[in-house]
DNA sequence: TTCAATGCAAATGATTTGCAAAACC
DNA sequence: GGTTTTGCAAATCATTTGCATTGAA
């Protein structure tokens, strides 16, 4: 599998930029590398520490927000609800079913927003462009909202607001 | 000003809805429909207790909650931190300044989504794009992360996950 | 050996909920 | 008057932080 490429390519990278690589980092790195389906931060945590039971939720949100700030992953965009994050850097968008909340990655060729931010006054210097395409997947039951019905990773209800503490982007 | 035709519109349409107009819900909605800053519900909080001192935080986020739910407002998406929102239903953009976690809107063409989310499996129905430009305005200080330094609405720090309970879109 | 990373528990921030009182239609 | 909403306080959830310990380099 490609992971595991990715997870080497990861350890020189953690080690070119002087991170320690340790067996955390390595597996909440790889649990992300396999998974397409943009997981939680606990989503992730659960499902690690069969293997690692000393693992804490705590080591895992610290891992994430480190490796986001080193830029080997993306925390991706959400609307409230726990955060969600990505190992694929490459230029892409989200499709995001507000029935059962799943979030798939698509490609489409770079939108032009660069003229557009240009004219925004004070001047605006864009560096990423994310995009969130709304809907619903054609097997999932229709109807006004998406609340109620099973959902894989995400809807309990609606949410209203959003996450926690700070910043957002 | 336009605040108060949305307003009037907010409350016929609120009537119209079986929903009651209530002080609260006309407060929040004004408040949102004079901010262009995309506010959270704690600012929106803030901005109405001094003139409606009984006002409660849980009721500013029911009535968000409900507003989004009848499509009188929008949550914004965010990447971590405070839920945002927006009376503007006019499909449009967000900028976003990574540093002072200004958000403001553009108007760029709608961009052609539909095709590539039909590509999906099992298709998908795309209902609403969500585009977020992420960047720096031309007058805040660049550097690597947004992290430390002023800001207005928004950063504090780097966050690293976002939200709180409920589901995402 | 040394400094970064981890684990644990407690703290925080954001948001939600239960319930009785107040308000709208 | 009956049903929604509101306020308040307590509960939840997601995430962060303090501190002593462990471990990678």
């Amino acid at each position: 599998m490609d992971a595991d490429q990715a997870c080497l390519a990861f350890a020189r990278r953690c080690r070119a930029e002087g991170v320690r690589v340790t067996a955390q980092r390595l597996a909440v790195y790889r649990a992300l590398a396999e998974d397409p389906s943009h997981p939680t931060a606990e989503t992730i945590y659960r499902r690690l520490r069969g293997a690692m039971p000393s693992l804490s939720p705590a080591t895992v949100y610290r891992v994430l927000e480190s490796l986001v700030r080193d830029g080997l992953l993306r925390r991706v965009s959400t609307t409230g609800g726990a955060g969600r994050f990505d190992a694929n850097l490459a230029p892409h968008q989200h499709l995001i079913c507000r029935v059962c909340g799943r979030m798939t990655d698509v490609h489409a060729p770079t939108m032009e927003v660069g003229r557009v931010a240009g004219r925004a006054r004070p001047r605006f210097i864009v560096e990423d462009v994310d995009v969130r395409i709304v809907g619903r997947c054609e097997t999932c039951p229709p109807g006004p909202g998406g609340r109620r019905g099973p959902a894989r990773t995400a809807p309990r209800r609606a949410r209203l607001a959003s996450t926690h503490r700070t910043r957002s982007t």
